[in-house]
RNA sequence: GGGCGCGUGGCUCAGUGGAUAGAGCAUCAGGUUCCGGUCCUGAGGGUCGGGGGUUCGAAUCCCUCCGCGCUCGCCA
């Protein structure tokens, strides 16, 4: 099915060269959504803007357009306004059709991908044996939605994380846990390190302190590198047992299946990383390390900045590894568009290493590489959000603090309402909306920019909150629980009509689905998204305000409960695609 | 010092060329509590950091200044 907006556009591309010649063919007939719903429903700027080139009056321009232009099917006849807008404003008889169209649908009204490509989605990115914090939050909720957002859009979506699991710091942890474990080297049973990250430090205390553990743990470096059995059967159980430690945070924030491809996994790539940009010409030795030498990149001293691809020992850093990861994702994955959430503070880095990509030929024109960049999350003093006592925020904690303060809120509204319900209840909504009002926070703010972390906010029943959108589909489940409505088998002979003003507000805002899935995957902005959900939970709420439902006369009663199941199946995937689940009773 | 990003009502943020700049929270005033009021209606409140420019039109593009953040050769 075509968004409305679509089928408008084509028409005034048609009108454009009826009235003006094919000269105009393929013009963009600059067509929005109107400013101001008093303007209507859509709006087109064309004529103020080929005016010029017409050599008359804007308002000239738009009246012959108009005369030419065939919407009837549509909209109501277009009018021209102010200085040459022209306003479209949508009849009911299309929306009631297309609202039905939608509910017998099973994308509700959103067409699949003209072009759909092989995508790439960079998942979160933790080195292991170190906990996941705060700073994993926003690129595993980011990068969760827009991979989601793209599969549901028909693309082909591979989440791949990119693990820290290679390089210096193995040394330490396999060591220690060959000295502190030792018959974790020796039995195949699950070994229980306690917590990882006490684990961890340990490790580097040993380190800090003790000569001849650093020297044991350099050693082992080495072997790791040339492929000591022993050495690697430690590291490959550290890797696991830290694998399984994050999988417990993926599953408690509800982030789809991923494939874990770490560091190590391009180790043996990174000689042909330095090969083929030597093939290519861009390698040039520096105070005996590798180097590209970057354009539009200076030093201080303002000569080019070198991207180190080979260190004067020989060794390796993440850049390289970065780029055989680019290689591996064309060459092997044919990857035709890969999308790394990251924070912004790494801009420079990808600026880098997609400058050397292109310059080596990897990247070519028909594929895009694309930094998502993102802000950090702050603390109440406008920092970055540390813990009272200035550590890092393990994730786990503050998942946990979400969830026991909704748990609260849940307790004290039922002993206000004087309900009765289960742990198992209490237990399951106080984890829904703990952990979607921490995802939909961190969602709803433009990707772009910090934003301040405040627990009060993000869990607050009222305003643009996860809580609020989940409420309004309660709220529709109450009525199918009230009036035993099977909203299932509505039945498609239903007939749609929209006379009162929240009705049709409703309904035009439910078929506007399509368009702003559009945007969010050109932009990659969420954002776009939960603002959309949050306006539908609004007029929801309008309409639930002044249109009975239950108590209606037929046929306005099934016309009511189909905009109450479509709104519920609307709120329902927009949510899934933040991957935020709805719950039916909270 | 160079590069990148940000600066919008008291607070948190939308809005990247189009009509009087929007929302939520907070404040104040009202409604309703009958399908779950965790709701709805209304009001006040902004020289869109300052200045200059491009344009028929600028929060949005360009220049410049101020403030904040990130970043700048062998960590990832």
């Amino acid at each position: 099915m075509n968004a409305t907006l679509e089928k408008l556009k084509h028409k005034f591309e048609q009108a454009l060269v009826a009235a003006f010649g094919a000269d105009y063919a393929g013009v963009d007939p600059i067509l929005v959504p109107a400013s101001n719903p008093k303007f209507g429903d859509y709006q087109s700027n064309i004529a103020l803007s080929i005016n010029k080139q017409l050599g008359q009056s804007p308002r000239t321009t738009a009246e012959q357009l108009v005369k030419h232009l065939n919407v009837s099917d549509l909209c109501e006849p277009p009018a021209v306004a102010g200085p040459g807008f022209i306003n479209l404003i949508l009849k009911t008889s299309y929306l009631e059709a297309q609202i039905k169209a939608a509910q017998a649908d099973p994308r509700i009204g959103v067409a699949t991908a003209k072009n759909p490509k092989r995508t790439i989605v960079d998942y979160p990115s933790p080195n292991i044996a170190k906990e996941m914090h705060v700073g994993h939050l926003r690129p595993a909720v980011i990068g969760d939605s827009i991979a989601r957002i793209l599969e549901f859009l028909g693309h082909e979506v591979l989440r791949i994380s990119h693990v820290g699991d290679w390089g210096t710091p193995f040394g330490m942890l396999i060591v220690h846990l060959q000295q502190a474990y030792p018959e974790a080297l020796r039995t195949t049973e699950t070994l229980d390190l306690g917590d990882l990250s006490t684990f961890y430090r340990q490790a580097k205390k040993r380190f800090d302190e003790d000569e001849n553990f650093r020297e044991a743990a350099r050693l082992a470096v080495v072997k790791l590198q040339a492929g000591d059995e022993e050495t690697l059967l430690a590291w490959k159980i550290v890797c696991a047992l830290s694998s399984r430690a994050y999988q417990v945070i993926y599953d408690l924030l509800g982030i789809a299946p991923f494939i874990e491809r770490g560091e190590s996994f391009y180790n043996l790539l990174l000689p042909g990383v330095v090969q083929a940009l030597e093939a290519a010409g861009l390698l040039v030795e520096d105070q005996g390390a590798k180097c590209v030498f970057l354009e539009g990149f200076t030093n201080k001293e303002g000569n080019p900045l070198p991207l180190i691809i080979q260190k004067s020992d020989g060794g390796y850093n993440y850049a390289t590894t970065d780029l055989a990861a680019i290689r591996y994702r064309l060459q092997v994955d044919k990857a035709q568009r890969v999308i790394y959430p990251v924070g912004a503070e790494q801009t420079n880095h990808f600026t880098q290493i997609f400058q050397v990509g292109r310059r080596a030929g990897w990247i070519t024109d028909d594929v895009e590489f694309i930094h998502a960049p993102f802000g950090l999350v702050l603390g109440e003093d406008s920092k970055k959000l540390k813990t009272r006592t200035g550590e890092t925020v393990r994730l786990r904690d503050l998942l946990d603090e979400a969830i026991a303060r909704a748990r609260d809120d849940l307790e004290a509204r039922l002993q206000e309402e004087g309900r009765q319900e289960t742990e198992e209840f209490k237990a399951a909504v106080a984890q829904a909306v703990g952990i979607s009002a921490v995802k939909y926070t961190d969602l709803s703010q433009n990707r772009t920019s910090n934003y301040t972390f405040s627990f009060d906010k993000m869990l607050n029943l009222q305003g643009n909150t996860a809580p609020y959108l989940m409420y309004a589909y309660v709220r529709i489940q109450g009525i199918s629980r009230k009036g035993q409505i099977n909203f299932a088998q509505l039945g498609a002979d239903a007939k749609i009509l929209l006379t009162e003003e929240t009705e049709l507000a409703l309904a035009k805002h439910l078929l506007q689905l399509s368009e702003v899935l559009g945007y969010v995957e050109a932009d990659l902005l969420p954002n776009r998204l939960c603002q959309y959900l949050f306006e539908l939970s609004q007029k929801f709420n309008q309409f639930y305000d002044q249109c009975p439902v239950l108590s209606a006369a037929e046929p306005i009663r099934t016309s009511r409960l189909v905009l109450c199941d479509l709104t519920a199946k609307t709120l329902k995937l927009g949510l899934s695609l933040l991957g935020i689940s709805v719950i039916e009773r909270m």
